[in-house]
DNA sequence: CAAATATTTAACATAATGGTTAATTAACCA
DNA sequence: TGGTTAATTAACCATTATGTTAAATATTTG
């Protein structure tokens, strides 16, 4: 909760958070946490529900939500022996936002698709 | 030039590599990395011109320019014993076309932020 | 209480990351 | 040719990441 609150005052307070980037930024660059985060965009979902359709180790799917909750992508609900994992969107956003902040200052130029084919063209 | 071909054939065939998303993701993770993305949207720079900013070393510089180069986020052109950097936005973008397209499934709820105000007004 | 279930923690192996300094390569210039 | 500059590579080191299996914890249930 502690963690979570502080998730809170740094987005709200200081727009782009490094450290919070570095750690939203590494969720997402392993695609095991990727594929727990769109499965949680479908509703809470326990530990044994996320794993199954993974190959690794149960362990290793629980190392995956630790890091996700460290991130503040994710937080967790006990009932009974289950934890019900939920996904914090606006945790996932900062990324996005960051992202569309720095797509407004791309140069003005074709996209390297058009210019690749242009080129092309132009040297037959 | 080969990469850079690589990507473009699986950008425009699969529309989400995984690999892609693993290396741009894991680009943007470290703040060095994406503070040398902002500034290359501003227009191409000199290896030395990227690393003046910066406290590390030269070689430390390089090493981050390797990364962002072999994840297809930026390509170099010699000139003289000069590097000139430059950004490939579409590269980059394919991170935030991810979060784009995994936020049209996000839970209609009201935002974190927002459930933690109501929680606290409602608790006194 | 004992057994079963869900999850986490411990201990470990291995590879990748991100930095350093020193050496090397490559191009230019006087 | 020899010196200077720009950049990369080599060798090294400490730390973090990601997986494993085995053990521990905690909760429910017979």
């Amino acid at each position: 909760m502690t963690v979570k609150c502080t998730r809170f005052i740094i987005k709200h307070m200081v727009k782009y958070n490094d450290e919070l980037l570095n750690d939203v930024f590494h969720v997402l660059s392993d695609p095991t946490r990727r594929e727990i985060i769109r499965r949680l965009a479908d509703g809470e979902k326990t530990v044994m529900s996320l794993a199954e359709p993974f190959e690794m180790s149960l362990p290793a799917i629980s190392k995956h939500l630790k890091v996700l909750e460290t991130a503040g992508v994710v937080s967790k609900r006990k009932e009974g022996t289950f934890r019900y994992y939920n996904v914090n969107p606006d945790i996932v956003d900062s990324a996005k936002e960051w992202l569309m902040d720095l797509s407004k200052f791309w140069p003005e130029q074709l996209n390297n698709l058009e210019q690749f084919l242009n080129q092309n063209s132009k040297d037959r």
